[in-house]
RNA sequence: GGCCCCAUCGUCUAGAGGCCUAGGACACCACCCUCUCAAGGUGGAGACACGGGUUCGAAUCCCGUUGGGGCUACCA
């Protein structure tokens, strides 16, 4: 039997990261069994049928690397055969309209103590109408689950209420339409979040009484449910309070392979290094060695890995992948919310060539790159206060050691072994320590305490410049005294 | 409240009854290297929630307790 397996989202203004590891684990799957995996867009709640919505899905997977094989399909393309269903399961007596209002069930519940609906309409002959939802009659007995991630779970059908299956409106809910649908497309593996579970016995109910219906005997699907990726707090990620959009995690210049590695390391672990390619995940993976218990979905480990990718590619590719975030008029793709820090005449690509092997190692994220370059394209360095006040104005030796290093650079060949060299003369003339003299020149230069290795740096901003900076310190530093 | 899930270092995890003196990675600390910061190297601290069983033997199996979480819509 050849596996099929669907990611499910719902369009909800962003591409959460918990969506993006359920993908990835159907599509590891699909991949390691040699199955389809599909996207089905999950849009029957008319308020989440927004067209741009649905974009953010499609974007985010193709950034992935996760793109269905089949699809994208819409739910809400599929509400003939909905509705259909709903007539066949009327049909053989297992749903009944119900009046209620939804107030008037909280209040039964309240007064009864029921776990959910108490079924009050279910035997009161109430005629279909306008105003009353369908219900389906959930029958008496037991519904085992088996889940390849947590065994089998069984639900008394006793503690399952009459759910909800067809608004007043006609519209179709979730539980029926998912398993219309997964009918439909023949899905043999359900593999998606720990907080479907107490949706399961619903939607096998639902399964087996269309079987029944419609004479269409379809084998249950298997189940796998993830664990859930949770906060520091311990609890599911939530929009409110956690970094959870994928698309925001690209602009900060992670990298897909790199996020996506991640994503597989939570809840599951590859034989070896954690360090694994698509192709090592692929041949590895299988649900049944999937955890059961929550994962935080820590950034640190998620930086680390970023930056274990960014030092490990090549410098063209490094180039390609963060010139958005440097590149003023950069090639063909581009985040949506990154803002190049300087105008496009003061960018130099040669320079930033040259410089770039140095930051690269240095960075965890492409976001970092700007911050570490900047001062070879603006007109004036970015001046940290905090390490200004410290190397500069504070330090008492700072005029000393300004005086010395535009005297030598002044008449020095300027490449940075040169620099270096002549740098190594004036601080032991001074009687001083190289780590202590280069602070204020890095300062003065590139307006920050921490870079990329200074010598080269001045090398490349040149001599005019170098010495227009140091002498802007001095005199700052002189002031001082 | 009801139903359900879960429980190994701070975090992600390895661990399928003896290979466990519990391994790795991130984070942390110290030292080395070093023009800052990184990277790299060496070393360190750090966990089987608790209580009962089963067994010659339990992190691994069973039960309970405690703790955490999820669900509990005419949302998905």
């Amino acid at each position: 039997m050849t596996t099929r397996v669907r990611f499910a989202p719902s369009p909800t203004g962003y591409f959460h990261v918990g969506s993006a590891r359920t993908a990835l684990f159907n599509w590891l799957f699909a991949r390691h069994t040699g199955g389809t995996y599909l996207l089905r867009i999950e849009d029957t709640d008319a308020e989440r049928n927004r067209e741009e919505w649905v974009d953010v899905i499609n974007r985010c997977l193709e950034w992935l690397g996760l793109s269905p094989d089949e699809g994208p399909f819409r739910q809400s393309d599929n509400a003939t055969q909905h509705t259909a269903a709903v007539d066949a399961l009327i049909g053989a007596g297992r749903l009944y309209p119900c009046a209620c209002t939804g107030d008037e069930v909280q209040a039964r519940k309240r007064d009864n103590k029921t776990p959910g609906y108490d079924g009050y309409c279910r035997d009161r002959g109430v005629e279909r109408g306008p105003t009353t939802a369908l219900r389906f009659k959930v029958p008496e007995g037991t519904t085992t689950v088996h889940d390849i991630i947590r065994g089998t779970i069984e639900f008394q059908n006793a503690v399952i209420d009459d759910f909800v299956v067809a608004k007043s409106s006609g519209a179709v809910l979730y539980n029926m339409a998912n398993v219309v649908d997964d009918r439909a497309d023949r899905i043999t593996h359900v593999v998606r979040g720990e907080d479907h579970i107490s949706n399961t016995p619903k939607q096998q109910l639902i399964w087996e009484a269309l079987s029944e219906a419609t004479g269409e005997h379809l084998p249950l699907p298997t189940y796998a449910h993830l664990p859930l990726l949770v906060d520091a707090q311990r609890k599911k990620l939530s929009k409110r309070k956690d970094p959870v959009s994928v698309e925001d995690f690209r602009d900060e210049g992670y990298l897909a392979d790199a996020f996506v590695n991640f994503l597989g390391l939570l809840g599951w672990s590859p034989k070896g290094d954690e360090q694994v390619d698509r192709a090592t995940m692929i041949a590895q993976f299988d649900l049944a060695d999937v955890n059961q218990s929550p994962a935080f979905f820590d950034v640190m480990k998620l930086r680390s890995i970023n930056a274990d990718y960014l030092r490990a590619m090549s410098l063209e590719d490094f180039l390609v992948a963060v010139s958005p975030w440097v590149d003023p008029e950069p090639g063909a793709w581009m985040p949506t919310a990154v803002e190049v820090p300087w105008p496009a005449e003061r960018f130099d690509a040669e320079r930033f060539r040259t410089i770039a092997p140095l930051v690269q190692e240095r960075v965890t994220r492409l976001s970092e790159v700007p911050g570490m370059v900047d001062f070879l394209f603006l007109d004036e360095p970015v001046i940290d206060a905090a390490s200004w006040a410290k190397a500069v104005t504070g330090e008492s030796d700072a005029p000393a050691i300004l005086d010395a290093a535009i005297a030598a650079f002044t008449s020095c060949e300027f490449t940075a072994a040169a620099l270096h060299e002549v740098t190594l003369a004036f601080t032991e003339a001074l009687g001083s320590k190289l780590r202590k003299v280069q602070a204020p020149i890095r300062v003065a230069v590139t307006g920050r305490s921490v870079g990329p290795p200074l010598f080269e740096s001045m090398e490349l901003l040149g001599r005019d410049e170098v010495l227009r900076r140091l002498s802007v310190a001095r005199g700052a530093a002189g002031a001082g005294q």
